[in-house]
DNA sequence: AGCCTAAAGATTGCATGCAAGCATTCTTTG
DNA sequence: CAAAGAATGCTTGCATGCAATCTTTAGGCT
């Protein structure tokens, strides 16, 4: 029943500047230029312009009218907001989660944690950080509630950048295999308000991690305790 | 120092048809139709196709590639899942409003509740909907989180037209506005647990009322509690 | 009457070109 | 020399037109 889509010119440019943005591969700060993104993509600047407009649209683009779209700057205020939201999304999941999950799905996010695990021992921060993804993304998936999946990974998206370079800080695979410990033990033996905080404590983990390793991101004194306690 | 930005007509058409499907005034599974949109505005289909493409990106249009974007419809089940969301979303804002809001904001809050009581009186559900969305946006804003704000108002705009249904239901405008003030009696001593279960409590009734009164959109029964028990 | 196929019509995707707007550079003025 | 204004170049915003794709219609066959 599934009709096939025919991918447009102007999704597939959408989808890979997301994803370079995503990456951090077209940094904050870079203006989108339409003709030299369209000689790339070997297209006509049309195309190119709808794909920019759908980024300015998510929020991974800023519209400058006349003067081009840029890749937004974060502030450390803006930052400390933005994983704020994540966590609290996150811890959501994750209380949603140890609330629903099934068996065969709780044995999906062991297999997860434990490529995370070995990624971890390997010491690879690429590698890591890809199985980190799939870990975050397994708790997403099952808390049973695919808008808040959606939301999460949008958010997720926008900080996805800043989230890498914590794994520039020492042994902090290591400690994040633990952080993540916590959240999969609370998820399995169903205890909600556990993996809730479990997660908020490990996002809040990667944002000083996030602010230890990139200063100028370094949250201010009185936002440390952005996330609300409880 | 904020430049003054001119406004493209891509914009305009953007902001307008948004604000029709936000309002409703777009129904559900209607097309986007570029020629007769283009007229309608007065301008070529270009800025009327980019406009359309930032629509699809924010999810008030669903693509489909060569056959023209269409006003997504609403299953019950995607409707509870977005007012759950919606519901942990605007919680936060209201715990975070408790813990944050300073005396003038916590004035201003008061004045969104009383101009919400004044028109529920009245008994006009047009000016109630507006006072009640004027209300919760003062909630966002006393936040304290500008990203949370826009996440949340991002989630609202997406069920905006559903909202309003449930104003439908008898007296349900004196009802809101009781719900409303336990809402805001917790902000204003400082409760933040307090101030988040009367923002679920709320929502909840909501999501519930929207049933009643559009019965193609009465959640199921094993979702009825969909938002997290805690 | 129902089904299939081909053609016609309608709409979309995108290339191209022009005017408008902004940034940079050059010239003039005090 | 510095500041202001003018000129120039580059990029953006959007109109137009053509090809591709989808939907609808008409005709033929069973």
């Amino acid at each position: 029943m599934a009709r096939q889509q025919k991918q447009t010119a102007t999704e597939r440019i959408r989808a890979t500047l997301a994803d370079a943005i995503v990456r951090g591969e077209i940094a904050q700060g870079v203006t989108l230029d339409e003709a030299s993104l369209a000689e790339k993509f070997a297209v006509s600047r049309t195309p190119v312009r709808e794909a920019i407009r759908q980024l300015e649209a998510i929020g991974f683009a800023e519209a400058r009218p006349h003067r081009g779209a840029v890749v937004p700057n974060f502030t450390p205020e803006r930052l400390t907001e933005m994983f704020a939201v994540m966590a609290e999304l996150e811890a959501l999941c994750a209380r949603f989660a140890a609330e629903r999950a099934t068996d065969d799905e709780k044995r999906a996010l062991r297999e997860a944690h434990d490529a995370c695990a070995h990624s971890a021992r390997q010491g690879d921060i690429d590698v890591y950080y890809q199985t980190n993804l799939d870990f975050h993304e397994a708790v997403y998936a099952i808390s049973h509630n695919s808008f808040l999946a959606e939301v999460t990974l949008s958010v997720r998206n926008r900080v996805s950048p800043f989230r890498k370079a914590q794994f520039r800080s020492f042994n902090r695979l290591m400690k994040s295999v633990e952080e993540h410990a916590r959240v999969v033990d609370a998820i399995l033996c169903g205890d909600p308000d556990g993996a809730a905080a479990a997660m908020i404590d490990h996002m809040n983990v990667v944002r000083s991690t996030v602010g230890e390793v990139s200063p100028t991101l370094r949250p201010l004194d009185d936002q440390a305790a952005e996330t609300a306690e409880r």
